[in-house]
DNA sequence: TTAGGTCCTGTACTTACTACAAGATCAAGT
DNA sequence: ACTTGATCTTGTAGTAAGTACAGGACCTAA
């Protein structure tokens, strides 16, 4: 445990914490303003500062972006994190849902390249308009 | 040929149209809008009146737009169909950098998938709060 | 003529941010 | 203490690609 743990992190600014979560500096303001992050904080000047906690959420929305869920179904995952009893099986239950869609999507993709590379190779790079793309 | 061609169909409204085409008949507005369409002539009483050219560009609009090509790309298509000379090189062109994108994507989302379902499979159901993936 | 379906315009909303301007504050160096 | 430059504050506007709605006007068929 070389490493300060996030919980005894204190007094990080705007910049920092979305640094560390990887995200853009914006980005924190934002999900603050629709209620994803609490207001923290303030300095005596007015500067928001932000602590460990505040961090380990936000690092989870970030991830769970990433990951591809939408910002309605963190808000979901979150709810269930704040309500007292959240189960293991109501988050695997959000995963696997959004597992199928991602499965959805990669079918959707790969009947479009299909479908593009049909057409390119039916391209035969004439210069005469008559492409049968258009 | 027991079908009209397309040249020939005139008089079409725009929830006529929107429907051949097959899209929302607001989206038809907003690519006349956006420049996409052209303003077709109106009637007396101020509804616009679309012909088989309009349907032809709209539907070209819209079948691209299902290929994942964004309306930016869409204009690109559009500017090459509207100059005088286009060459199907240069369609072949735009359509395998579409293609490339494509593939991008879908490998991007097969690693979530991976990912997804192994936190999924970690998850073992409980029903205390120790969920992995939180 | 009347009823209903469709169309007109303008505007606001959506998702998930990003960008900017004008000014305040903070921390470090001197 | 003072200065400097980086970072912060707010509010606002913009992005893609539409969608939704209000309050009327029009069009067509019976």
């Amino acid at each position: 445990m070389t490493e300060k743990s996030n919980s005894q992190v204190q007094h990080l600014t705007r910049g920092e914490v979305s640094k560390r979560a990887g995200c853009h500096i914006e980005t924190v303001r934002y999900y603050e303003r629709i209620g994803l992050l609490p207001p923290p904080p303030r300095s005596k000047g007015g500067h928001r500062i932000y602590n460990g906690d505040h961090l380990k959420r936000l690092h989870f929305i970030c991830r769970s972006r990433e990951l591809g869920f939408t910002l309605h179904q963190v808000r979901g995952l979150l709810r269930l994190v704040d309500g007292d009893s959240y189960t293991c099986a109501e988050v695997k239950e959000l995963t696997l849902d959004h597992v199928a869609e991602v499965r959805r999507k990669v079918a959707d993709l790969k009947r479009l390249q299909r479908v593009l590379k049909e057409m390119a190779a039916q391209c035969e790079g004439g210069t005469v308009p008559d492409c049968p793309i258009i």
